[in-house]
DNA sequence: GTTTTTCGAGTGGTCGGACCTCCGACCACT
DNA sequence: AGTGGTCGGAGGTCCGACCACTCGAAAAAC
């Protein structure tokens, strides 16, 4: 196996050595089963220290993406046997691993995650998210559309929302995908009129939350998130 | 069997430095925003090298439990603000986080994630699947209720749903309450009705795959749910 | 007196090279 | 065949040093 691996330079060696090898492993480079080379090989290949491997190492470990074994080397695993949703978030992010099923798939857990989380919130909001989610929605209406703020607000709304939910699995959750729209967000933050159906969505979303019928909000989301 | 030979001090030093801060911000020994002591008296602190508490940290990031800041110091985060969904794993490790609300949560997501699993499972199914479960079921029924065995064998049901599914990030949810069952797995499969009870729930399971009927599907399995 | 610049202490980031421990395979002796 | 010894290779840990970044206090400039 050749296994391109690219000496790692500029700051953050052991962020890099740690994103290539996860590229390795997710483009399927070395495939499932397979052992990567030896911790000081790959600190020669990638022109770093021992230490900054085993750092990269330790955090694939945390993805699940690899075993380590004492005496016998690391090993890969199969990503779709991970536990660690933040794979996804790699998958998306490495530009050889992003298909459109993964993004069908990844959109359709959002839709349905995002239809319960609010939900819940409209169950259990308290008054101060509902103050929250109005002081927001003031804002960005004010606000002179600076793509940037508005990506904010976006954010924050639904962060609100996930604590609103009152479960922290779906809180969670729900910051993942915040973290995926934080990344992409800048490809649709960028026009006026998205500006403006983001600020309508919000309104309602903050109607339906004030009303509280867990029955109708699914209803309005539902027709709300076809632009996803 | 005399001789009762102590297991030699645990090995991993890194694991451990790792489980213990990981235990003193989850239980907000250090609150969020804290500072937590610099990696060289952490490394006094524990009585180990500054390399293996380098290691741990970079678990604790990849948790998003911390964030790094060259030159400033490691900070502390509001566990509910990671987009991980493993702290939820590591709240119910930790003794002192676990709570009868916590669990309640848990078990709320995890309801309402196996519903749409099956039901997503029992669209996309392929008859590799059906046939992967009725081996399983015919090797449940046919062994004579080894406990481990039959834990063994109700994971690998778990983990052929979510792969059923069809969808990534169901499967690895999936796979996580297959982690939280494996590890407090063998507290409900010591009875005999209970294996009696898996294994008619796995035989509904399958029939109601069989069927593919998204809506039924449900509706059988919202009864079965109850014993969670 | 106020502002700007400099610089040093503190903290994370990296280095390299040493030693220990664990595993698997081979080998030598019984 | 079985037992134990040996050896190579892999991860685990340690040490001590130096680099890079931040921040604020001290010094310099205004």
């Amino acid at each position: 196996m050749a296994l391109a691996l690219h000496p790692v330079e500029a700051a953050g060696r052991s962020d890099g050595v740690f994103e290539q090898l996860r590229g390795q492993i997710l483009t399927g480079a070395i495939e499932a089963g397979g052992r990567l080379p030896n911790e000081r090989e790959l600190a020669a290949r990638f022109g770093v220290n021992r230490g900054s491997v085993r750092e990269a190492v330790k955090r694939l470990e945390g993805l699940e993406l690899v075993t380590v074994r004492h005496g016998q080397g690391t090993f890969v695993r199969e990503a779709s046997q991970s536990s660690a949703l933040e794979i996804v978030d790699a998958l998306l992010r490495e530009p050889r691993t992003v298909t459109v099923e993964l993004l069908r798939q990844t959109l359709q857990f959002r839709r349905d995650i995002v239809l319960r989380v609010v939900e819940l919130a409209a169950r259990n909001r308290t008054e101060q998210h509902l103050a929250g989610a109005r002081a927001l929605i003031a804002e960005e209406a004010a606000d002179g559309h600076d793509p940037q703020r508005a990506l904010e607000i976006d954010v924050a709304m639904n962060r609100l929302l996930g604590e609103a939910s009152g479960n922290l699995m779906y809180q969670v959750v729900t910051n993942l995908f915040t973290k995926l729209l934080h990344r992409l967000g800048p490809l649709y933050y960028n026009e006026r009129r998205d500006h403006r159906r983001s600020l309508a969505i919000h309104r309602e979303l903050l109607a339906a939350l004030e009303a509280g019928g867990p029955a109708q909000v699914r209803g309005i989301l539902e027709v709300m998130l076809e632009y996803s």
